[in-house]
DNA sequence: TTGTAAGCGTTATCAG
DNA sequence: CTGATAACGCTTACAA
């Protein structure tokens, strides 16, 4: 049953009228202004509570020059459906959200996938007081859009291409070494690293690095299998499977640089026979919620994500009030789940 | 590199001078007034792209009184990890910017897990001219909440707990029939259904009314194993299917209101050694993503998604603008995985 | 077809 | 401590 109260347009001028002060007096007192007198500020907040009055925050803003908001866009494949983004993004949006909540922010969400969309003027419309932006680092246009934002655009972004824009990132090379030793001390010696050199993607670069720098110190050679180019993550893992087992080259063990394609192996090697994790032991990288269905489920490493989306947040409000950040990089763990042995 | 523009304000009175024209010559010539002569027309927009001229959305706004804002409001379980949110709801989330979006709409994402959170008043605010509420109906609080919202409130939601509040849904009585049947040309015929009738979800009633229907008609007996409350889902199918291999009843199939339950049930079934598809068939409801990844692939009943947004979204316009919603049914179709014999 | 001028509802400055 | 009053930058009658 929905209230009796009814949207009834009022403005501060009301309120004013109703308390017996200035209109000025009544922004003063709920804006929690010092200077306002504890009778006065009860009256004012007495009479706005009984005539229900809500600010207009456009015209706030409009007065006060800030939004109050971020801007959060989500860069997808062209022509993706919505429901086929890595869901490891969808998680960053949501630790996102409640980071700038936190700090009294609200968000303004797009998803952008090609030119048409491709837009990141949120502050000259004053739209937003800056902008995060996150998703996938495949599509190179997007990101070629954002690296030639005007100057004075206050944003940041999860991963990013390269180090010419401001970035958070997981912290990869603890990650990667945790993944590798986790595989040395359960005995596993011919590990593999799946990844994509050749891809924009500074994170999988710094994970491959974590996992080589690893198996060097315990004395074994790194050893990597490229993935191809241009299909979704889940495939591509698993087309790496396929060239991994026709090498012929004996293996025992996958470090995969993101769970989409460890899953991608894991489907493979399972389908051929494999026995995971006795036989061939599997880990992946991100955490996605997914790995825990698969079978056995996979073990990965964990960003910490509410970390990640405060992270973000805190450099994006750091660059907007001209202050220093904190960190960029997120902590990860290790997220022992059935795909390596016990 | 960032590009050599800065941003800088520049006003339509900028504009103007530069235009040689009147400040409100550029605000119809910038909002496309047919009024305007095509010489002038040109000259604006010209001197405007030179000038990196850019409308204060907030100004405009103050001025015309709407926002082109819509909210979206995700309500969670308390103190839920973002992570941990059902991924259909990602999704929905997903394809509901896209349709806002393709109408000119921006969407303000809000999480709300707890009465300190629970916030419905975009309006008064004048943040969004309207609200679209998604997410887990477990939350009765958050629910309760807004069932209580202030008259005009132009909002609508998905699922919704009961018939009072305005809603959109999967069709659930296809979904479950489709389901259902799908079981019995496949020779299932002790197919036992997998549900909440407790929970405060219409959704789930009518997709097991869907399937004890379709038993009916098939010459079956419906069968329920209720869930327990309070529980994620996938540990309440998990635990469904205990209940269900204790009760020592023989059964073939299982349907499961949804995707989560049924990947419970399935993990719970393997795990005591029933092979499915072969021994055991089982179906879900939702199509969401990871069911892709579990041993079988789950085959499940997947609602149009982008009809889903695109209804939700058609349906709040239509409250705003006082007309007629299209349509409250989002389509579903038969998305036939490994988890049911060929 | 264009210009003038009146708001939209705040916040912030400046007196008192 | 409080009250006038001036912006904020736009849209939209109303006039010309």
């Amino acid at each position: 049953m929905p209230s009796d109260r009814k949207i009834i347009r009022v403005t501060s001028f009301d309120v004013a009228e109703a308390a017996g002060v200035s209109q000025s007096t009544v922004s003063r007192a709920l804006a929690g202004d010092a200077s306002i007198s504890e009778p006065t500020r009860l009256r004012v907040t007495e009479a706005a509570r009984r005539l229900n009055y809500q600010v207009d925050e456009n015209a706030a803003r409009l007065r006060r020059g800030r939004t109050g908001t971020i801007a959060l866009v989500m860069i997808c494949r062209e022509g993706q459906d919505r429901k086929d983004i890595n869901p490891f993004y969808f998680s960053l949006l949501g630790s996102i959200c409640a980071a700038a909540s936190a700090r009294g922010y609200e968000t303004l969400v797009a998803f952008q996938d090609k030119a048409e969309n491709f837009w990141g003027h949120f502050q000259e419309r004053r739209k937003a007081d800056g902008m995060i932006v996150i998703g996938t680092t495949t599509n190179t246009a997007a990101w070629d859009y954002f690296r030639e934002l005007p100057q004075g655009t206050h944003w940041t972004c999860w991963g990013s291409p390269d180090n010419t824009m401001p970035w958070v990132r997981s912290d990869n090379l603890s990650g990667a070494t945790l993944a590798t030793r986790h595989l040395l001390v359960r005995n596993y010696t011919r590990i593999v690293c799946i990844t994509s050199a050749t891809s924009p993607q500074r994170q999988f670069q710094e994970r491959y690095e974590g996992y080589a720098e690893a198996m060097r110190q315990a004395g074994h050679e790194p050893r990597l299998i490229q993935v191809e180019s241009g299909l979704a993550r889940e495939e591509q893992g698993r087309r790496a499977a396929i060239a991994l087992c026709d090498s012929g080259e004996p293996f025992d063990a996958i470090f995969a640089v993101c769970d989409e394609m460890a899953l991608g192996a894991l489907k493979e090697l399972t389908a051929r026979g494999y026995s995971i994790p006795d036989q061939v032991g599997i880990i992946g990288f991100d955490g996605i919620r997914a790995g825990a269905w698969s079978t056995p489920p996979l073990t990965s490493v964990e960003p910490d994500f509410q970390m990640a989306g405060s992270l973000l947040v805190e450099q994006l409000l750091a660059k907007i009030n001209g202050t220093e950040g904190s960190g960029r990089r997120a902590p990860v763990k290790l997220l022992v789940r059935g795909s390596t042995r016990a």
